[in-house]
DNA sequence: CGGCGAACGATTGTCGACAGTTGACAAACG
DNA sequence: CGTTTGTCAACTGTCGACAATCGTTCGCCG
């Protein structure tokens, strides 16, 4: 049999917790179903049409991924973000994506080099004609590429988890008004670095980069804080 | 009202899925369910006196631990160890407590050294007196406790996944023949050089203890790679 | 005798229904 | 009027049954 559509077909016959599971999680990381909300499981059943079983298996995924939260026969909420969360995701994004960095430059492959460099052209193209949008979305490319080129599997996983909820934090804050330029060149040296095999100021270049946006949008956070509870 | 007995309540109302999980995880990490052992559904529901339902949340949860697979209409094994995963485990978890232990040192409170350095000193105690099982567990609390000082819960959560599945291999090799107070040894320079602030001694020092472990563990790996099938 | 295809058994995926728990509101008591 | 207790509705937890899928085996044909 050819290989053509066999990603596909697996899409199709994959279990519906699944595909459930990937409609929550995309919901919730671009912020439309919003933290605090609470998942009724009939409700949600039947909106979309299917049963509360596979429903509450997707609930499932997404609790261990911690994007909602569930407590015993009170049920399930998307979870809140507080500021100590957002300091934390950054932090330990921070701490992972330096070991797959010094990863990277010990295996000192100069293609990896290339793959972060052809990364980060297309977002400086992208931040050029002002598309936001892409340079967001090349953005996080760059960095599952650096994860995907550390070549282990256990931190792309975990890696993934802490993504996740930085998109969600992301697409949280209306619309940042940071330049847009500026994200792009905060690229280049790093790519740089890589290049020359330079690890020690790689990775002081990466945890920079990775405090300063953190450390920008926990800054950010205190507009939504303590909501009044009815 | 009184505070009795509240933990107890809870323990009582935790849902039949959660109890079943910690069952299995244990069951697991001790090794009493081997990798690669299939799990039946049906099989195990009417021999815990359950229904499918919980059980199947159960095994999500040991999923996305890491600690079962499951592949759709074939069913859920103990997953495999291979030695790429060993490495891993423990290149990760290497990374992991670095990066809490940095977090320790730099707040410098003494009375953390101090709760470390009392762990330091039962393991001492337990190594004298030639009780391994306790070495162990003591070790596993050592670690857990730099991990709970680092006050950084979301690290907690992927730690604790990593160390579950080291408390596997290790349960998975026959009785490890390593010097038993050589273990207990090993911790103090790391203590000391916490109580020192020094925390480029410090990180050296606990790199180098989990990088030995690890790599004495996935020499010994070679005896159970390659099972023939059928 | 070997290769191919269709039925079979075993197992997982999904569903609808029933049982148990929680929080809130209302009624009774001091 | 404040506190306690009874009751209720909404929701989650659990169950047993049916449908879909996979690997295998058996039979058929070349």
């Amino acid at each position: 049999m050819a290989e053509v559509g066999s990603a596909l077909q697996h899409i199709n016959n994959r279990p519906l917790r699944e595909r459930v599971a990937d409609m929550l999680r995309e919901a919730i990381v671009t912020g439309e179903l919003k933290p605090g909300q609470q998942l009724v499981e009939m409700e949600l059943a039947s909106q979309l049409g299917i049963s509360r079983a596979p429903l509450r298996e997707a609930f499932q995924t997404l609790s261990q991924e911690g994007l909602v939260e569930t407590l015993p026969y009170r049920g399930t909420i998307v979870r809140k973000l507080t500021r100590t969360d957002i300091e934390e995701l950054y932090s330990l994004r921070s701490a992972l994506e330096t070991f797959a960095l010094q990863r990277v430059i010990r295996r000192g492959d100069p293609a990896d080099a290339a793959k972060l460099r052809r990364c980060y052209e297309d977002m400086l193209a992208a931040a050029e004609r002002g598309d936001l949008k892409a340079v967001n979305q090349i953005d996080r490319e760059f960095h599952n590429t650096l994860i995907e080129l550390s070549r282990h599997e256990l931190l792309a996983m975990v890696c993934n988890m802490v993504s996740l909820r930085v998109r969600q934090v992301m697409a949280l804050l209306n619309e940042r008004n940071t330049d847009i330029r500026q994200i792009a060149y905060n690229h280049l040296p790093i790519v740089q670095a890589i290049e020359n095999g330079n690890e020690a100021l790689a990775v002081e270049l990466l945890q920079r980069h990775i405090a300063s946006s953190g450390d920008l949008i926990a800054e950010d956070w205190k507009s939504s804080e303590e909501e009044p509870d009815s």
